[in-house]
DNA sequence: CAGTATCCAGACGGATACTG
DNA sequence: CAGTATCCGTCTGGATACTG
């Protein structure tokens, strides 16, 4: 806690979080966690060369970590099988399921992108608004 | 795109994007959007320095940096009031605002938070399983 | 008040090579 | 196959100071 002005006494609440949805967006939507939750999730148990391939721009060594931390968060479960050659497969879990619905609704969501879209070319093409900056 | 070795024709699909609910993602929830977004959501109507103060841990530069973002994904609605001091004000768009769902689904899964708490816990104190690395 | 302007450190993640 | 080990560039975001 680098500039916590606020001599509020004792109660120091933690960096940003004045928000109580943020340690659950912390551990859902780090990077990558979403395209593999979001995998394991729609198509089931996947060898971790399986999930290299179907999330085609991430290298296994960020893939590798961040299947760790979700199977120490307890979303995902890892099932090492001593075979040769080795066979690991990784499946999401009961609490990863329950993720359900957050993801339903993330997905219902997605119907406004196109609103995103508009407004953000509208934003770019003004760039310069009444009463304030510009450039 | 620096490493698509897949030779997979003009079907480029975009990096981690095999997953649709990735685009929603990257909107709502980068870095320090939902803190944000909630106190908007929450507490309504907010001046620059109230967020300030309800963020404590963010910078005025970071704050100034998401909010532009925000107004231009049309999340937020900027108000200028050219008055002096200046007044600006800010406030959740209607856009915005249909993210309540979504939000009360992170809320309503932030029961599991004692979950993750406990099987990380575990997860540390083994730190080695069968079968599998250690150290 | 509501920002900008700089500067900078440190984390994150990519590339590459190697191993049980 | 399923990783680990290194090295290293980038980019975010923090600290600090200044302005209309």
């Amino acid at each position: 806690m680098t500039h916590n002005t606020t001599p509020a006494a004792g109660t120091d609440i933690a960096p940003e979080q004045a928000c109580p949805i943020a340690p659950v967006v912390d551990i859902v939507f780090s990077r990558w966690t979403t395209p593999i939750l979001w995998a394991l999730h729609e198509y089931g148990r996947h060898r971790f060369v399986e999930l290299e391939r179907r999330i085609t721009t991430i290298t296994p060594k960020v893939l590798t970590e961040r299947l760790r931390r979700l199977e120490r968060d307890g979303l995902v479960v890892r099932t090492y099988h001593p075979e040769v050659p080795p066979r690991v497969e990784y499946e999401i879990s009961e609490l990863g399921r329950s993720l359900a619905p957050l993801f339903a609704a993330l997905a219902d969501w997605s119907v406004n992108l196109g609103k995103v879209e508009r407004v953000r070319r509208e934003y770019d093409s003004k760039e310069q608004r009444p009463g304030s900056r510009r450039n």
